[in-house]
DNA sequence: CGAGCGGTTGAGGCATGTCAAGAGTTGTGG
DNA sequence: CCACAACTCTTGACATGCCTCAACCGCTCG
């Protein structure tokens, strides 16, 4: 591995607090690749091999079945991902697919299941970023058994210009097809929706959201700490869609 | 903590493997309580100070949002449930209801928390366990988002008789009412929907339920491991809805 | 017995998906 | 540099899945 990648990584909560002996291990069996925009880099039932950990670049996790698709998470650097499968040495429960040109690192899983039967700090680690991931699914699940496709729209621009600081103008941060998938909605709808928020303070010109009333649209939210974080998770760089995802 | 109760906690993955002592430090320090039906022994947002065993009866979780609820989950005996909260050491996301007399053993989470930095074993079984409970969540999602309801309600029907063994016959361990709420449904659509599933493969009488044309069942279904199952979750003990929750 | 509750059924309405067409944008190759 | 293809996004018309409301049955339990 290039060692010029490694202070990124180290930073990682995951990462943090192990023995450099120990970090500088995972670090020599792992290596860089680069993605093209637009491929598949996983596909789910595959066995998991590697932790992944985004350093440049973006990816998609995807949930398929029957021929359908869905948008499960949006990974941003510097994050992991498929840290579960790795750990129960089991199928890749989703596609991973790139949206841009991506640099990632892969740990081989096998090392990693080593490695925190020697660095308790590491398993203590990894602990808290499997807590933090599986909370972060829950509350996914909440949202959508418990909001209708409008409210979760509304929460999830809200919820992006408070992780933006609060800010009442900022531009999204994927394409309103992905959006889509991931709030569970058809491409239509996320249009016809997007509009009819206009009467509860929102506007959208392109992918330029602006907050024209934020009282209101909060009052349409109702924001849950339950439902729409914080938790924060382990490596967040409060960027993309959800957070980080195990 | 009465002894005669630790032998079935032992068993359980998740204390399985580590050191006797510091088992015993751990139920020395819990207790075992029992709760009437209907009792909402854990609220949403409340502190996470016990992590629950649930040795009989039967608990029901649920999310809650805008005055609306769906049951997330259903915990039978013997398994833990709010793992996750109890190691983040943050606000539960779902209320705990029992469904009827419920013998509870409760954990101090702060003990909890302790031991895993203690025992590495026990960290390791943490480990497992979460990672589980991960997948588990991100197979939840994924059904609800890939399939509608038509589906999922065949496909839980299929899964109940092959953790019954593949019998063709059985009875449903919960009302319909709560099922239509884990499933994402209204009662009355969950009636119509059994009614129409006739057609394709199961009859329904009252609780019972009769597989009448498995191959129909199994090919409306197109049950897929990657998202009904398994990852033998921990400690699965082949009951109730979904098996463990973190 | 009567109240309460779970389950079923029907009628009607809203929300969401489907299909189709067109505008705007991006990227590519001649 | 332009032409073209491919793609996203939007909009409209239409179909349908799912929810709501209401009534009724059967059961359980005080």
């Amino acid at each position: 591995m290039r060692p010029d990648t490694d202070p990124q990584i180290r930073h990682l909560h995951l990462f943090r607090d192990m023995a450099q002996a120990h970090f500088a291990d995972l670090m020599t069996a792992s290596y860089v690749q680069a993605f093209p925009p637009g491929l598949e880099m996983i596909r789910q039932g595959d066995p998991a091999d590697f932790l992944h950990i985004v350093l440049e670049g973006s990816v998609e996790l995807v949930g398929q079945w029957a021929g359908r698709e869905c948008t499960m998470a949006v990974v941003r650097p510097v994050s992991t991902f498929i840290l579960a499968a790795c750990i129960r040495d089991a199928p890749y429960l989703m596609t991973a697919r790139t949206l841009e040109r991506t640099r990632i690192v892969l740990v081989p899983a096998s090392d990693l299941r080593a490695m925190f039967r020697r660095d308790a700090e590491f398993a203590v680690a990894v602990i808290n970023e499997l807590a933090a991931c599986y909370r972060s699914v829950v509350r996914n699940a909440k949202s959508m058994k418990l909001r209708n496709s409008r409210e979760r729209v509304a929460s999830y621009l809200l919820r992006q210009s408070m992780l933006a600081g609060g800010v009442p103008t900022y531009t999204l941060a994927v394409e309103k097809r992905l959006l889509a998938s991931y709030l569970g909605m058809t491409p239509e709808n996320l249009s016809r929706t997007l509009k009819s928020l206009e009467a509860d303070g929102v506007k959208i010109d392109g992918a330029r959201v602006i907050i024209t009333d934020r009282t209101r649209l909060t009052a349409l939210v109702q924001p849950d700490k339950l439902i729409d974080g914080p938790d924060p998770v382990a490596d967040s760089t409060g960027s993309g869609l959800p957070l980080t995802y195990g």
